[in-house]
DNA sequence: GTCTATACAGGGATAGAC
DNA sequence: GTCTATCCCTGTATAGAC
């Protein structure tokens, strides 16, 4: 898909993607050298040519792996936690940490989202569409259905599974992901606790059921 | 402020800084030329240097000058819709409507910011701060003392006018920011207002006042 | 036969010179 | 206002090495 032939040696390949994701989400698209990315994996540039095509096709591809990456990491963090709830109220605000912690990684998964969210207008649409399937969009769409389920199970009183996902995502993670500019700053983890847990708080009382009372204190 | 000297016509200056708020905020940092800028401005490119000392220099030159007419124009929407407030659900949701239009703007104020937040980490921190204090930071201390302001007349109940107008913001303006990638895409109206119609309904079951009940229907 | 190393053509950018 | 020195980047080509 989008690259050049099968030629070459898997763990080239793996170099390549691996320092692509690395020195993309540090620089940027168009900061980002070819040569630096070469470098960085340790591979002469023909061997980054060898592989993929042109630099575009390189920076789409690592997006869309990186997207299925984090998804699935997110996955796993909402079947720690979402999945046998024993405190729904402290469950979710570990979710809620653990899941900024991944997405905004300083230099990890996080920092080619911010890339990609700088080059989205020179993303030709069908690319940008998958990666949003691949990516936000998946991992809202699970959310949804945890909420589902534990509405099923009594402990929340969710009419719109989709509503209440969206706005989870908002009131806990989106102050984050904008105080630290998508990983591109530190956040104190003080300060995400202090917004997880405000904005748990928040989500329940908008969604919370019966038994979802403040917690004393 | 950062400029070089005070020589030139002002007429230009402003010619200048207007292009450059164009070209930067369509093309962001690295792509934007100072050709382009200038000939957007229709002056020569000497002229851009004589008015600022460099490409940087006119970059966050323009991001703070933007960054502080955006926080006006916010303020007036404040004015408008918080101030006399008759029917409050429905003032809110306007509000909510009319500043993700004016943030989000295709092409215009909007479209800087895109740019600041893609080179966060290669601005000066003081300037970044700056920046912030300008722009985001003072709207949501204007938006807490309105909420302070509702909440003392009985309309809201709002402990913390900081959390409230960083959760207002939260629910009924960055889904969209997220959505249009800060505007380099476009959204559709209805989409922005059931957003905001939502958001603020959430907002009401967190923070709404004693006669705050959802609308029939 | 893939990889490394290096060099190079072509284009475009900044910033300054005339 | 045009012209240019200098630099950097992409993508290719040309060598040889395991």
């Amino acid at each position: 898909m989008a690259t050049t032939g099968g030629a070459g040696r898997p763990e080239k390949r793996k170099a390549i993607t691996r320092a692509a994701t690395t020195v993309f989400g540090r620089e940027g698209y168009v900061r980002a050298s070819m040569d630096a990315i070469a470098a960085e994996a340790g591979v002469s540039k023909r061997t980054v040519y060898n592989h993929f095509a042109d630099k575009e096709t390189l920076f789409l591809s690592v997006a869309l792996q990186n997207s299925a990456e984090l998804t699935e990491r997110i996955r796993e963090l909402m079947a720690k936690y979402l999945d046998r709830v024993v405190d729904l109220r402290r469950d979710l605000t570990d979710f809620a940490v653990e899941r900024a912690n991944a997405v905004l990684s300083a230099g990890e998964h996080g920092a080619l989202g911010r890339a990609i969210r700088a080059e989205v207008a020179n993303i030709p649409v069908d690319v940008l569409e998958a990666w949003l399937e691949a990516g936000p969009v998946a991992s809202q769409r699970d959310l949804a259905q945890h909420f589902a389920a534990l509405s099923g199970r009594g402990l929340l009183a969710v009419e719109d599974g989709e509503l209440a996902a969206e706005q989870f995502t908002l009131l806990t993670f989106h102050g984050v992901a904008e105080r630290s500019f998508w990983g591109a700053l530190p956040v104190a983890s003080e300060e995400v606790e202090r917004i997880a847990t405000a904005g748990v708080d928040a989500f329940l009382r908008i969604h919370g059921g019966p038994g979802a009372g403040r917690p004393a204190g």
